[in-house]
DNA sequence: ATGAAAGCGCTAACAC
DNA sequence: GTGTTAGCGCTTTCAT
């Protein structure tokens, strides 16, 4: 730390140094057209400019413009999760690109610092404020009373648009790339099937209705949370009952990690013995010997979509007014899925 | 999204509502001590403000005062990177409690981009910047021209405030861990040996040295990236040679994972047959089994501090004006130590 | 105990 | 082609 502020150079001095007037300086620097500035004027401001270090104010400029080139995104406590900073990447990189600033905060869950934060956001007129939230479900909202306002992983009463990653065509996939590999029996479902939260219930949805058009039904369900330890238990109990499944949807490669782990300890082999195919493509899924076959959760691209949405840029923007805008999980294939064995 | 913006109550709005003026409102709002407004006003004021849903316009606010009550994050790629998360969610809750917003920006190490993102964060009037890297290791500094200015994670050749972990004693605690369970012989160093990376360099030098004072030298170094990978390929590499290892001080989780692997694949138990102790604490940590025991890596304390550096509130700040601070990485006890087997 | 008025730095009618 | 000027919404000095 050194001393504060230096002394700032306004548009004045710049038109001053220059020999001109501020509209000019102002005309050139934010290259409007249609101004006739000749050619001699226009470089004369740029240089003194340039020498003297000119920056705009954004704080004077806003409050000439009504607008602040900033956006802001609040979210229950993304940032904290793996790759939920894929979800603030995205957005990151699209904001910027598309010459904007990104106020991030985090509510942390709590409703009375989610309004200060959304009144915070509203009294330094961002440009559009995207919600969102780790958990993919939502209920309530802040009385948010912001034009543009988009809502990021999750959805409400509310008629927003919301960026969502399509959970049910992943689900398919997940199900269809053990289909292609000749898998019919033996299939069981692994992880938290509670109806309530939004990936779990569509993943599962997906899978079921995949399996159903093939004409194959799933073996049974082992159900866990969405952790690797509570994987663990759960497989090496069903393991212990002496049932071997052909192969594993994981609901997620946490729970796949788990599965990894407890199948091991049974000596059975990924992929010989069982097949294993999971969701999120997080970074375990390369870490794991083999490595695992996983959906994507299209974070930095959902991202990347409510930044656009929020700033009227989407081309799908007219048609996804008040919509839910489903996006694509792509499915990485890898090591853990093989034909089943001969019966 | 629905409209744009709505109509915006100004103070002036609240003022002539309540029949006084724009300055009473101001006193009032403000809570400006000495100014002997009446409580009738002062009701009548406040009342005005609640009923008309008035917010201080903050750009208008900040041209006056010449603060925003924003700071500027600027990283290289933090956000991506796993437990860096931390270090921006320890910034974001900080500034949350001393009543600032973040900005938060990603220069994806292009010395371009980072030039243009600091000038827009001066532009903005930043009250302070924070300058992180994950690399934890930096040289040149994109021409920063802020007062307050703190660097977190990395170092630079200017005279500025850094935060920094402190390497050196974990690297200590880790060695002293194994030490405390009998560990005497078969000790090895697993990862990164380059010396230009602070962490790996520090790490090694305070295992080095608590080996040192205990009379104990290391029984030699498995050279491997940063990745599962490449660990599990030199360990298990290693372990093909014969030579059975009591202890590894891996430089970081991904690379105890990546040992962990090579372990079981060649039928090795931990910590029965081997001992492992790893760096920075990350999930990874709780997920494998045997749980590892992990020097933290303090990035939500580093993250906090940062932001009371940069406001200048920091307690030791006097004492830290262009000085590195140091913060201790706690040792994380689970089971991956136990005593050596008898030769 | 309260109000009038200046001005923060910028943009954009409108005038010349 | 370029300059004058009036605000944007707020804080704050100085009057009353």
């Amino acid at each position: 730390m050194t001393r504060d502020r230096l002394p700032r150079v306004r548009l004045r001095d710049v038109a001053e140094r220059a020999g001109v007037s501020t509209t000019t300086v102002s005309f050139v620097l934010n290259e409007r057209p249609g101004t006739g500035i000749s050619v001699d004027t226009r470089d004369r401001v740029l240089r003194a400019a340039r020498e003297m270090g000119y920056r705009p104010n954004a704080a004077a400029r806003s409050l000439r413009t009504q607008v602040t080139n900033t956006i802001g995104l609040i979210s229950d406590q993304i940032v904290t999760d793996n790759y939920g900073g894929d979800l603030v990447r995205g957005a990151l990189v699209t904001a910027l690109e598309l010459d904007h600033l990104l106020i991030v905060v985090e509510s942390q869950d709590d409703p009375e610092v989610e309004r200060r934060l959304v009144g915070d956001l509203l009294s330094r007129q961002v440009d559009g404020i995207i919600l969102a939230t780790i958990t993919s479900d939502r209920i309530g909202l802040p009385g948010i009373r912001h034009g543009r306002t988009v809502l990021l992983n999750c959805t409400s009463s509310h008629a927003l648009p919301a960026i969502l990653a399509d959970e049910l065509a992943g689900g398919r996939d997940a199900a269809n790339a053990l289909l292609r590999a000749g898998h019919r029996r033996g299939i069981y479902l692994v992880g938290e099937v509670a109806e309530a939260v939004r990936p779990a219930r569509e993943r599962r949805r997906g899978v079921a209705a995949a399996l159903g058009e093939a004409g194959v039904e799933l073996e049974g369900t082992i159900e866990c949370t969405w952790w690797p330890e509570s994987a663990y238990d759960a497989v090496s109990t069903h393991l212990a009952s002496g049932e071997v499944p052909r192969a594993l949807i994981c609901l997620n490669d946490r729970v796949a990690f788990g599965a990894y782990q407890a199948l091991a300890d049974a000596g059975l082999h990924v992929p010989e013995d069982v097949s294993v195919v999971s969701f999120d493509d997080s970074e375990l899924a390369r870490w794991l010997r083999p490595q695992l076959t996983s959906v994507a959760l299209p974070y930095f691209d959902m991202g990347r979509i409510a930044v656009e949405s929020v700033l009227g840029l989407s081309e799908e923007w007219a048609a996804s007014q008040q919509q839910e805008q489903l996006v694509a999980m792509p499915l990485r294939e890898r090591g853990s899925i093989a034909p089943p064995r001969r019966p």
